[in-house]
DNA sequence: CGTCATGTGTCGTATTTAGTACACATTTGT
DNA sequence: ACAAATGTGTACTAAATACGACACATGACG
């Protein structure tokens, strides 16, 4: 979708910087996927993989999947199966918030944590 | 995934008791796919169709799209593309929902419809 | 200077998705 | 009785998804 593959290739050629075991080979090699298929993900030339494999890939280079995965296109099965269980529910409440400001989410994830149930 | 195609069947049927328009034929046509593949997707024959067949199907049924999706195991792209703009805020937001009783949410989704930010 | 690792180009493929097209036997309506 | 409408079986397909295998030129480095 967005930049999915050049921002994976920032992260590793940043990694690279002070541990060479980051390179396409290795970093693929431990992903278990080809070095091919993974130049040709830094480089856009294909799609973005499967979640499993964005997954291990994020876990790979340090950042956070939910991220990752947005940024491929995706989200999170656990997620959509939270949201498939109470439809109406979730889909009321996050169109609700699409314009609501980050404070104002935080705010309900916090009092939401504290457990006011 | 569960019982889309039989819960379909089921709601064009009844809608059917009080008006013949409501065949697999005449409702395929009005939703604009073959009839005979109306017939598979009730009887599960076939996975539910796309996205965008699966909402002119609820529209045509008087059913609620988000619910429908639900059922065929999908997620309105709408929301997976709010979800995508801020996926930390959303997954931790719906992660901590996922044990919260219906009444919580519901009273997040009325705090923040009426403007607390 | 040789060799080993590196990134990438080319080609191929299995699986899934999302349907269409047609024919046919069986009601249903008049 | 007969035409029209109905539901469904069979066969096919185009496009997308998600990769693997191999070869090859270039570059690093000991």
């Amino acid at each position: 979708m967005t930049h999915f593959g050049p921002t994976i290739r920032e992260i590793r050629e940043q990694l690279r910087e002070g541990d060479r075991r980051y390179s396409v080979r290795q970093v693929a090699q431990r992903v278990g996927i080809e070095p091919a298929y993974l130049s040709k993900i830094e480089r856009g030339e294909v799609a973005p993989p499967s979640e499993a494999t964005t997954v291990r890939l994020a876990r790979e280079l340090g950042e956070d999947a939910d991220v990752m995965l947005a940024l491929a296109g995706k989200i999170s099965a656990d997620l959509q199966a939270i949201i498939r269980k109470r439809p109406r529910l979730f889909a009321d409440l996050i169109r609700q918030l699409k314009e609501a400001p980050d404070e104002a989410v935080l705010r309900v994830v916090r009092e939401v944590r504290d457990g006011n149930w």
